[in-house]
DNA sequence: ATAGTTCCGGAACGAGGTTCCGCTTTGCTC
DNA sequence: GAGCAAAGCGGAACCTCGTTCCGGAACTAT
């Protein structure tokens, strides 16, 4: 992938060494530091950890979600490519939304403190909201008529509606043993049946 | 009710008269704040709103939390008792359960930002969390049961996961005209219906 | 009125995100 | 290899927000 990620650029700006390494120390340090301390953790935590100044972490990622936003891109993009190729390769259209909404939800899960700064309303996250659901909802669109055209489910699915309701559920999953986001997903994709009779 | 509420006190404390009213004109300016505002705003908002000062927030109420409670407490107790009523005047157990869920959500819906802090998770806010859950898990409890016992949902479900899931889908439905927390609870619960044989 | 509490106000502290700016490193040119 | 401008860097400083502290004001019982 492109490192400065902007623009349509033709020459690309080439942009110092130390600066490439620092971006990837930082991408490390931050994943390393969501795994032990969840996605909340301090910003100077992960700059401590990559041995490195504030300034710098800003310079490459202008805002805590930008960051978080390059930590997960790739399984995130994982993620919305398995919608096609499930879909591709299941017996039916319901059991790949199922799966790929569990693929979703192991996701979310594992990710200490993700899914609660998914929400849109979470100030300076609007970033991270926004790629989640453009690279998220066309699959699960698709997915969703896919179910939908074979009477599976309900037609009246918003997949962006759903995909919201299936995050949410998957706040606080971690640290509470009492709550199953797993159980409660199921639940809801349950809930989207078509009553069959 | 008790304005203290604590112990099994004969005599009251008798709380000076000017502490007394300063705990009412806090409340009603949290409550005022928090229709304008939402649960997040700063105290020092609601502190200027009751003409007080920090201290004296914070001496009526030790923590953000407390306040919200106080503030809340009536219309979740209205809530949990009316969950007993509903099962008594409705046709069915499972219909009750449908009509208390709604309460609860319209409840959450209509009190910006209240879902998001209600997580177990959230630092500080465990007290506000325990006081909902209690309050409300048992009646929550004794509708899965009626409903389970006739016959119309699973047996499977435990009711804090369940108050747990819904107030989850309730986070962020204000802010997000594309997110109809109602819609997402609906399935939730049309999920746990017995799958009918 | 007076002493003894109880309360009050708001400065101050700590934590976190973000900004700013003087200094360093790098990459290019001669 | 030396010189220079641009690109980067570090971290002090600023802002917001929750919470703590304490000197002084406001009650109340006597």
């Amino acid at each position: 992938m492109n490192d400065s990620g902007e623009g349509a650029g033709q020459a690309a700006p080439a942009r110092r060494k130390d600066a490439r390494r620092n971006q990837q120390t930082l991408l490390d340090a931050a994943a390393a530091v969501f795994v032990t301390s969840g996605v909340d953790a301090p910003v100077r935590d992960i700059a401590a950890r990559a041995g490195v100044g504030l300034g710098t972490i800003y310079r490459h990622f202008p805002t805590r979600a930008d960051l978080i936003i390059a930590v997960y891109r790739h399984q995130v993009d994982a993620c919305a490519d398995a919608g096609s190729a499930l879909l591709a390769t299941s017996p039916s259209p319901h059991a790949a939304l199922g799966q790929w909404i569990n693929l979703f939800v192991d996701f979310l899960v594992t990710k200490h403190g993700l899914a609660a700064v998914l929400q849109a309303d979470n100030a300076g996250f609007e970033a991270l909201h926004a790629y989640f659901l453009d690279r998220l909802v066309p699959v699960c669109t698709e997915l969703l008529e896919a179910a939908a055209v074979a009477g599976e489910i309900r037609p009246d699915i918003d997949a962006y509606e759903l995909m919201r309701g299936v995050g949410n559920l998957c706040i606080g999953a971690d640290s509470d043993p009492r709550y199953d986001a797993r159980r409660m997903v199921e639940l809801l994709i349950a809930g989207l049946r078509r009553p069959h009779h």
